[in-house]
DNA sequence: GATGTAGTTGAAAATTTTTTTCGATTAGGA
DNA sequence: TCCTAATCGAAAAAAATTTTCAACTACATC
């Protein structure tokens, strides 16, 4: 995982500053993937509802987190590595996937320049899909 | 295009009835995919707000239409043919593309199974990225 | 065609989510 | 240590979504 030194670098490179609610932010984003805001929020009661939600805004503008939306309210996970979601619609788990056909083999001719992109996938996780042989 | 009528069988099927509010937002989405819902609500004056959102969840529920979270607020589409977005971070426009890069080549072994998905790509449309050479 | 009823509607109110204000506080350069 | 632009957060405002509940209506049945 990128350190937190690292995304602090960013930030100041960007001319912000380094704060202690950043900070907290940044480890409580460290703690699990595609959380919440509540989530997030429970993992540093001590930054105010707008900072969230201003920190928030902010890291995704320099890249370092990236805001999700899978169905239900938004989600917001460190944007280390490139992968995409595999959402249960049975438990609502969450897991990740690496393999990217979009990376792998280019689309054809779309006329788009393309700059990011996003691939979630919907249906039961294995745990759900319980012993049903394939 | 799907007929409304057989929308409405659809509806009828699933022991719900059909009525002048729900045909009258069903007009509204068949004028424009991907619409936002003060879009929709504009085409359908007649429709009180609390109906347009239960409608819409009704119609979501039994897959006529698809709810998008393209980035800005959700928007909806009826779900006639599997296509994917790409949405142009410049100007905002978005248009669509049929090929499936999932539906083409499975992906590996997901352990997961799979029953719907999106794709989204970002970046800059024909338009915006102007006369630029490829 | 008239009747009964469960499903539907929408104005108003309640909630939830996100944004704006603005005075107090602070990170970080000089 | 000083200074100042950047930041914070409580409070209020605005926007988005959901809940209530009494009146209304689609449509199956008679
Ligand atoms: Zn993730
Ligand atoms: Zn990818
Ligand atoms: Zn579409
Ligand atoms: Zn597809």
């Amino acid at each position: 995982m990128a350190g937190l030194e690292t995304v602090a670098g960013k930030i100041r490179g960007r001319g912000y500053k380094v704060t202690p609610q950043r900070m907290a932010v940044l480890e409580a984003l460290a703690a699990e993937q595609h959380q919440s805001m509540d989530s997030i929020r429970s993992r540093c009661p001590r930054v105010g509802l707008v900072t969230m939600y201003r920190t928030l805004d902010l890291l995704s503008e320099i890249g370092v987190v990236r805001r999700l939306d899978l169905g239900d309210g938004p989600r917001y996970e460190l944007a280390e590595d490139h992968h995409h979601h595999m959402i249960c619609e049975s438990c609502g788990d969450i897991s990740e996937f690496e393999e990217c056909p979009i990376d792998d083999g280019p689309l054809g001719d779309l006329d788009f320049e393309i700059s990011s992109h996003s691939l979630e996938v919907y249906g039961r996780c294995a745990v759900c899909a319980g012993g049903e042989r394939r």
